[in-house]
DNA sequence: TGCATCTTCTG
DNA sequence: AGAAGATGC
């Protein structure tokens, strides 16, 4: 480990005062609801306010670019929310075990954070643990971002669920969320940020913005931080969540709620949103609330089961034989020019804001992974880098589900028809013509598949296929009955090898 | 949180 | 002919 040099004049100035608490920031970006910050600050001590960018300690998975600049937004934020109660955030970056230790050597009278919940990241929790513990600094932790920790809500047979329906209902029944807490009173004034090896750095040093900058679509669409994540909640309260149940599934309707990134980074807890709801029933209100059950359902099972952001939980399907992709075809869905405007759409979406609307995540998904026969892993990472939301166990999970090998997956007969489901969807085609410009012209009746228009009508929009759209680079009903075959044969396999 | 195809019913 | 329902992938 790196022995940090300590500034001596620095030390005798801490030994001088009371030591500071340390309030460890994670994937809890807020002050409301945040049970580390609440208790230290409710101590009296003073408090220091820290975040360490780990992008090196063994297992951690490393940021997307679009979440990257996500956290820079979102941690200079959280700054500007700290000094408003009197405190700040310190940066630092490196080795997370390293960092805390360094820093427990400048003098430091205890340690708090909320929990996480996947495996490297417990693994680095528990070691900061053993850490304090051997330093003689006093230790706590808080319930992480979710409704129910995932040892909480496990069937009385034991093991753990695997199927959404029967946890939400055995959730709903554990009992209510605990109320969450509001922001806590002025913290006692801050400790400067002690300077060790790793920090505290500015928020530039940590490199999170892109070099060249094709952030704009997401600037223009997004507000990073607690105060972008209560005005989201505010305007979903207000304008959608009445009609939520039918708007979230029509494409050109801003019927979501668009806060997943906001919980992704735990600027807001989905207790704060539950509580929110329960001041309004209705069916809608459930089915939403529904939706954040599945966040806390997908994050238990992935603590159950470690490796599944990489792994197939349907082990069979290791051995499935995907297609390999030339480089020429994956551009070609990641950039959306596969030929199908629904899925162009969406792709162009993703790269141009960082979002997806939720059901064209379904047809594209489907499409790379049906209608290309790609191996699911392609596309996880792909959403990985571009999604805001890009969340370790909602992003695969949600892969595996619709290529088949999940828990619970999708029947392998499920094919999406590109067409059809924007046909039904997007029946004005407001969503293709948003991202897909060069269709814009066209007649709701072709909006879905140019190629079908009679050649007068492309030449009256000026659309020449395979020039200024692309032709459709596989044929639907081709694919859907290779992939059928694909899935049926691997299907027998597998039953032989049972029998 | 599907699609395609077949059957039956109705005008 | 076309809607509506049933069925298998």
């Amino acid at each position: 480990m790196v022995r940090a040099p300590i500034i001596a004049p620095f030390r005798k100035l801490m030994t001088t005062r009371s030591k500071p608490t340390i309030v460890w920031f994670r994937d809890d970006l807020r002050l409301t609801d945040q049970p580390a910050l609440h208790a230290a600050v409710t101590s009296g001590r003073p408090v220091l306010c820290i975040y360490i960018f780990d992008q090196v300690s063994e297992g951690v998975r490393p940021l997307g670019a679009a979440s990257r600049w996500w956290l820079h937004h979102s941690l200079a934020s959280l700054d500007d929310k700290l000094r408003t109660i009197g405190g700040r955030l310190f940066l630092f970056q490196g080795a997370t075990e390293a960092v805390v230790a360094a820093l427990l050597r400048t003098g430091i009278e205890g340690l708090m954070f909320n929990r996480r919940y996947q495996q490297a990241e417990r693994r680095i929790d528990d070691a900061v643990v053993d850490l304090c513990r051997r330093e003689g600094v006093a230790v706590e932790d808080f319930v992480g971002s979710v409704l129910h920790e995932p040892w909480e809500v496990i069937p009385k047979t034991g093991g753990f669920y695997k199927v959404f329906t029967p946890y939400w209902r055995a959730a709903v029944a554990h009992g209510p969320t605990l109320p969450p807490m509001g922001v806590p009173g002025p913290m006692a004034k801050s400790a400067p940020g002690p300077r060790v090896e790793g920090g505290p750095v500015a928020l530039e040093e940590l490199g999170l913005l892109p070099e060249i900058s094709w952030d704009g679509g997401l600037c223009d669409t997004w507000e990073p931080g607690q105060d972008g994540a209560q005005r989201a909640l505010d305007l979903f309260l207000r304008e959608k969540v009445e009609s939520y149940a039918t708007d979230r599934d029509r494409l050109g309707v801003a019927g979501s709620s668009r806060l997943s990134p906001h919980l992704r980074f735990g600027e807001i807890s989905p207790r704060e949103v539950i509580a929110a709801l329960e001041r309004r029933a209705g069916s809608s209100a459930e089915k939403f609330a529904a939706e954040l059950g599945w966040r806390d359902f997908n994050t238990a099972l992935l603590f159950h089961v470690p490796d599944l952001s990489t792994a197939p939980f349907h082990k069979s399907y290791a051995r499935f034989p995907f297609t390999k992709l030339t480089p020429a075809a994956l551009a070609a869905w990641q950039h959306g020019r596969t030929g199908y405007p629904v899925v162009d759409a969406g792709m162009r979406q993703l790269w141009q804001i960082g979002t997806m609307h939720n059901r064209v995540r379904m047809i594209t998904a489907s499409f790379l992974v049906k209608h290309l026969l790609a191996d699911w892993r392609i596309g996880e990472r792909w959403f990985w880098d571009t999604l805001c939301d890009a969340d370790p166990a909602n992003n695969p999970l949600n892969w595996q589900w619709i290529a088949g090998c999940g828990n619970d997956p999708v029947p392998y007969f499920r094919i999406f028809n590109p067409v059809l489901q924007g046909e039904k969807f997007d029946p004005d085609g407001a969503y293709v013509r948003r991202y897909v410009p060069e269709l814009a012209d066209l007649p709701d009746r072709w909006i879905h598949k140019p190629w079908e228009a009679p050649s007068d009508v492309l030449v009256k929009v000026n659309v020449v296929l395979g020039k200024t759209y692309p032709a459709p680079m596989v044929d639907h009903a081709k694919a859907r009955v290779r992939a059928l075959d694909a899935l049926r044969r691997h299907r027998e396999t597998l039953d032989r090898d049972q029998a």
